[in-house]
DNA sequence: CTAAGTGCAAATCATTTGCAACCAG
DNA sequence: CTGGTTGCAAATGATTTGCACTTAG
């Protein structure tokens, strides 16, 4: 080896920063700046694959174009408001005991998942039909 | 009004047709070309989108980059051997019961779901360390 | 010195969109 | 006519990759 990492490093701790929950990669690209680890977006990308792979974050397919990223270590699943796109996190609903089936019967090593519920949230159902603003986490 | 798709319903025929269960748009663009209804890339893919607006066929995330569409007729959830990229179709395992307590408590009226689970099949596991090919429902 | 980490620029690739031609009702 | 449908070509946009440079070990 020859150097230590410094954009995974910092990205860890800025996902660990509890503002929000799940980045995209533009988001974990002004973030770093913002906390004054600026970068490259390829590095920020590298980085993302790397922590990816190693399973310190977690990879989430949204189906808005955009890979969004979240720190594996606290498994939840989420609710997608398909209305404002907010991507709220919610215990996780699958146990272990559904994978040891599935594995007994497939023959597949469950290692991960991941569940998507997709609906309208309260606040879309109730406002009139305006095309809101992506938000995430609301508060 | 004034003429019927033929593209959309070509599609859900071929899809029907049994002989894979998720498709890509390339796969469907082919398939349609193979079974004498060959059209433009952009005609599938305003298909595929508007049946998977009318809830007839389902759009799958998964993590190669390209989406996948599959019937929305027959629910059930997905392996995905991340070896060989086998996405093996399961029995769902999420329940309506879930959905309600949810919705109670997030105030999120939960339309559908997507619940991809991750691993590596038995012949990967087995098999040497080589990288696959791609292939979908290995027979 | 040596290899991993980074920045910058350019390439990819699936997905989308604009627009004119078409056609069943 | 009329408006949805289709084909063709071009635009988008997120993601990836090539390459040279830097630096810790």
């Amino acid at each position: 080896m020859s150097r230590k990492a410094r954009i995974p490093a910092a990205m860890v701790r800025l996902m660990g920063g509890g503002e929000r929950h799940a980045w995209t990669l533009e988001e974990l690209h002004s973030g770093l700046a913002r906390q004054g680890e600026a970068t490259d977006f390829s590095s920020v990308f590298r980085a993302a694959e790397k922590l990816a792979s190693g399973g310190v974050i977690r990879k989430l397919l949204i189906d808005d174009g955009r890979a969004r990223f979240e720190l594996a270590a606290a498994h939840h699943d989420h609710l997608y408001c398909t209305r404002c796109h907010a991507l709220v996190p919610v215990p996780c609903l699958i146990g272990r005991e559904d994978f040891a089936a599935l594995e007994r019967e497939t023959g597949v090593a469950v290692l991960d998942h991941q569940l998507i519920l997709s609906g309208v949230c309260r606040a879309c159902r109730t406002a009139p039909d305006q095309d809101q603003r992506p938000s995430e986490d609301p508060a």
